[in-house]
DNA sequence: CGTGTAAGGAATTCTGACACG
DNA sequence: CGTGTAAGGAATTCTGACACG
């Protein structure tokens, strides 16, 4: 997982996980970005690998973390997964990162044996 | 047709990974354990998803260990996986067990906010 | 530009059959 | 009983097209 952010970025109040990616792209503007293709793009929502932000209107509105998302599901897709693995994989790749956070924070007090 | 067995006899030596488990059944046994015919395991195999001990004959022997990890195969085909993703989510769960047996290490000397 | 749904080609998964030890 | 490989039906994934706001 690599962060990219250049300037443009958060450094206004949270330096943790930033809420404040809102979604910016529309979908004609995510799919050249990422070379999905639209509807492809929706076929993803109703398989639940993705869940953009909506305008008022109910226009999708894809976010940084969405793209970085999406950029993973491509690179399964590729790999040969099928829609229903990615979501699976996409979960458990979730609750790890949220394990090694732990890991992370609970070593701090005292520093393991430098698992793997 | 499941079978719940819910005997769970592993009172032997050690409380964790026992690598005691050698393989004991023959693919047609586990075929009829399992209910996933014996080509069909040879399969899992070649892709990755399996991978029993092997008598000097060659002969497959497919151990207890395998058999639960062909449970939750069959569980993750079942849910409308493929094979490519089955074998993605098998590793990411054994790296999960891992991880956690981490934290539950670390959480000894220092008990952390009870996650999850 | 956005929304959604129904049709069809390409690829995948699995089984039953074959040949052999 | 075990080993392996090639053939074919069923289901899936994705795209281009349609109709509409």
């Amino acid at each position: 997982m690599r962060t990219h952010t250049h300037e443009r970025t958060n450094r206004s109040s949270s330096p943790t996980a930033a809420p404040v990616d809102r979604g910016v792209y529309s979908i004609s503007v995510t799919a050249e970005l990422s070379g999905v293709g639209p509807q492809t793009l929706r076929l993803y929502e109703r398989r639940g690998l993705l869940d953009p932000d909506r305008t008022g209107g109910g226009t999708r509105r894809y976010s940084r973390d969405d793209l970085e998302r999406l950029r993973r599901i491509t690179e399964l897709v590729e790999l040969g997964v099928n829609l229903t693995g990615v979501r699976e994989i996409l979960t458990l790749e979730d609750q790890q990162s949220a394990l090694r956070a732990e890991i992370a924070q609970l070593s701090h007090s005292s520093p393991g044996p430098s698992g793997r």
